[in-house]
Order: C-alpha cells, then sequence, then structure tokens
DNA sequence: GCCGTTTGTAAGACGTTCCC
DNA sequence: GGGAACGTCTTACAAACGGC
C-alpha cells in the first residue's frame, strides 16, 4: 500500500537532533555565552514542542520514510505506529500536535492511510539552503543507519534515548566532519541537557552505559588523561568553561550501524558490479553511449541498497552473456538503452516491493 | 473527538557523602 | 568544617492510551 520505502540512511539536521534532545541549560562559556537555539538557529516549532519519547520516535519515524521532498504519500498510521513501537492513537495525538506547532501538513485520505508532508523540509529538517544554485548546511546533517533507527525505537528510557542523539551528532562532528578518533562527550555537557533529576555522575554514567550496544564507548575519569585529551582537541577545548569533574566519555560508533562506512561500501560495491557488466556487455554492444553517471550509481545504491544493486545488475549480466547483442532488440530491454538509469531504478523499485511483500 | 485511568516525566525537599 | 555534589523520596502533573 504505501508509496514510501522506508530510508535506508535517515538524515537529520544537527539542530533537529539538538532540539529533540533538549538544549542545555548550560550557556556560559569562556568567551561568553552560548545559547544552542541561536547557535543551531534553531526554528520556532521545535522550540514549542515538549519532546517526549513518543515525540521523538514519530518524528524519527516521519524522517523515516519521507522521500527528498519531505513527504510520505500514502503511508498506514499502523505501519508507521509499528515502527516507532506505539499505538496508533499516539501516534495520530503527535501528528495533531506536530501539525498544531507548524512542523507537518497531513490529510487522511482514509481511514488509516495518509499523507504527510514535513513543513520546509530542506531548511527545517535537512538544515539545506539554497545560494546560488547549489546546497550548504549550517550545522550540518548526520546520516543515520536505518539499523540504527530501529536501535533507538527500542530505548526504554526518554533520556537514554536524548543522550543518544546527542552522541550521534558529537560522533558526526568530531570523527565524521573533523576526522579525529573518538567522539567526545564530557559529564558538564550531559547534566546540561539531561532534566536536573537524572543529572548525578552515577545516572550519567549508567546511561552511558546502556548505549556501549550502540556505541563503542569508553570512559575517561583519571585527571591526567582528562586534561591531555582536552589539550589535545580543538574543538573540546572551546566548548570547556570550568570544569566540575574531569569525566568525559569517548564514543565510536559501531562499525556495523554507521551510516557513513554503510553507504560508501556499498557505493564500491555497485561501482563494481557496474563494471563488472561493461566487462561483459562492450563485448555485444557500445556500452559507453549508455553514459550512466557515477553519481546516479551511488545514489541507487544509496537508495536501494549493494544486495539488490547487485542482483540487478548480475541478471542483466548473464543475459547479456546468453542473448549477447540480440539483447537490443528485445522489449523488455528497450529502456536499458534509452535511459539505463531509468531502467535500474525501475527494475530496484520492483525488486525492493517485491522484498517488502515476502 | 472527550473522558478517566494508568504510566511516565520533572522538580523540589532533604539527608548523605565527597573532597578541599 | 563546610560547601558542593549526590541519592532518595515525595509530589505534581503531563503523556499515553483504551473505551465510548
Amino acid at each position: 500500500m504505501s508509496m514510501n520505502q522506508q530510508n535506508r540512511h535517515v538524515l537529520v539536521a544537527n539542530k533537529v537532533l539538538i532540539a529533540m534532545s533538549g538544549l542545555t541549560r548550560w550557556t556560559k562559556r569562556e568567551e561568553g555565552f552560548m545559547y544552542e537555539q541561536h547557535h543551531y538557529n534553531i526554528p520556532g516549532p521545535f522550540l514549542a514542542l515538549k519532546w517526549t519519547k513518543s515525540r521523538i520516535r514519530h518524528l524519527l519515524t516521519l524522517l523515516s520514510h519521507c522521500d527528498d521532498k519531505g513527504m510520505l504519500s500514502l503511508v498506514e498510521s499502523e505501519t508507521l505506529a509499528d515502527h516507532a513501537r506505539t499505538s496508533v492513537r499516539s501516534l495520530h495525538d503527535n501528528l495533531r500536535l506536530f501539525e498544531e506547532a507548524g512542523l507537518i501538513r497531513y490529510d487522511f485520505h482514509f481511514t488509516g492511510v495518509l499523507s504527510i508532508e514535513l513543513v520546509d523540509y530542506l531548511s527545517n529538517y535537512r538544515d539545506l539552503t539554497e545560494e546560488s544554485g547549489s546546497f550548504a548546511s549550517k550545522t550540518g546533517y548526520t546520516s543515520i543507519w536505518c539499523g540504527m533507527i530501529h536501535h533507538l525505537m527500542e530505548i526504554d528510557h526518554v533520556n537514554i534515548l536524548r543522550v543518544a542523539l546527542r552522541a550521534l551528532v558529537q560522533v558526526e562532528r568530531d570523527i565524521h566532519v573533523q576526522s579525529q578518533e573518538k567522539a567526545i562527550l564530557t559529564y558538564d555537557e550531559v547534566k546540561g541537557f539531561l532534566p536536573r533529576y537524572c543529572g548525578h555522575r552515577l545516572a550519567v554514567k549508567g546511561m552511558l552505559d546502556q548505549l556501549s550496544r550502540l556505541f563503542d564507548v569508553q570512559l575517561v575519569e583519571d585527571t591526567k588523561d582528562f586534561l591531555s585529551a582536552v589539550k589535545d582537541n580543538i574543538s573540546l577545548k572551546r566548548r570547556i568553561h570550568t570544569v566540575t569533574r574531569p569525566l568525559m566519555f569517548q564514543m565510536k560508533i559501531g562499525e556495523k550501524v554507521d551510516s557513513r562506512r554503510i553507504r560508501e561500501a556499498e557505493r564500491a560495491s555497485t561501482l563494481i558490479g557496474w563494471f563488472d557488466l561493461r566487462e561483459v556487455a562492450r563485448d555485444f554492444v557500445d556500452f559507453d553511449l549508455l553514459e550512466v553517471p557515477q553519481s546516479s550509481l551511488k545514489s541507487l545504491s544509496d537508495t536501494y541498497g549493494f544486495e539488490a544493486c547487485d542482483e540487478v545488475l548480475r541478471s542483466i549480466r548473464n543475459d547479456f552473456l546468453r542473448y549477447g547483442e540480440r539483447l537490443q532488440e528485445t522489449d523488455v530491454y528497450s529502456l536499458f538503452f534509452q535511459s539505463p538509469v531509468l531502467y535500474l531504478n525501475e527494475r530496484l523499485r520492483r525488486l525492493s516491493e517485491k522484498l517488502a511483500i515476502a
């Protein structure tokens, strides 16, 4: 029924993750004050809402199912509620709330089936603004692997979920953007955005421990280690004001849920699959005339995954091996020779639909 | 949609422990 | 010894959700 597949890589603006995790009360920094709502330029609607467990889950669910325009067409509310592990009732409550806040617009086509539009998707949810033709992001966005999203939905304690969102942003900035070995969250930072009643050292430590399923978490308690880590890390030095406790958590993301690594590995394999096909096909046709840009192959790989791409590319290769140049005259392959990218997309779409039903 | 019950979340009070 | 950090308990109230 649903027109929307679940996205394999879920793209979320850092400012949205920060807003959902809760803004820090700890605003004083070495060179003055830092208010996250200004620093991240967080749109009003995100601040007006209180981000409870179910709301965080529901928004992540919408982002997991929307297309690159921020649309969800003809989705079943039960599918969305199941994905978020909540009742349909709560989903509907929150959708109404999101709409009142101006975050989304939605319409029921008939009972249980609706379409949703994320308002100002690019600027609100991806932090992308167009400047003279190209898109730029001010405070970045994070790519989350769908397996990681599933783990997030399993987290029972809202405050652990909040820490997880922060950890994702930190991994994106420290490891992926700044190429640091590890991402660092200090105890004071965690304490700052969590509600007061669970900001104690042991409680914070306990939460990070529970995240070790998703992240490779290392605790730094020794004052000497703490100070030397701060000395080596410029961005961290800027973040710290006064240290109440020399306590920090160094994190890496598990490889199996690292969206970037997965994407890069899959892209590379898909390209290799394409070149394998080319090797075979160019004995029979002028293959390079087809002009398939690598960027299209990469985006097909991102959308459908390597396994599906591999299956389709292999079957085309086998057909070439079997039928050779006669393939050009067949009806089923006419689209392939006219517009190979469209053809691949069509076959991949059908394949993944078949997999979804099975 | 509204209502009532159950469960979850937040915050303050207050006593204890830690550490200079 | 004294202040900051911490832990537990209590309370208030909001969210979640089923029934209608």
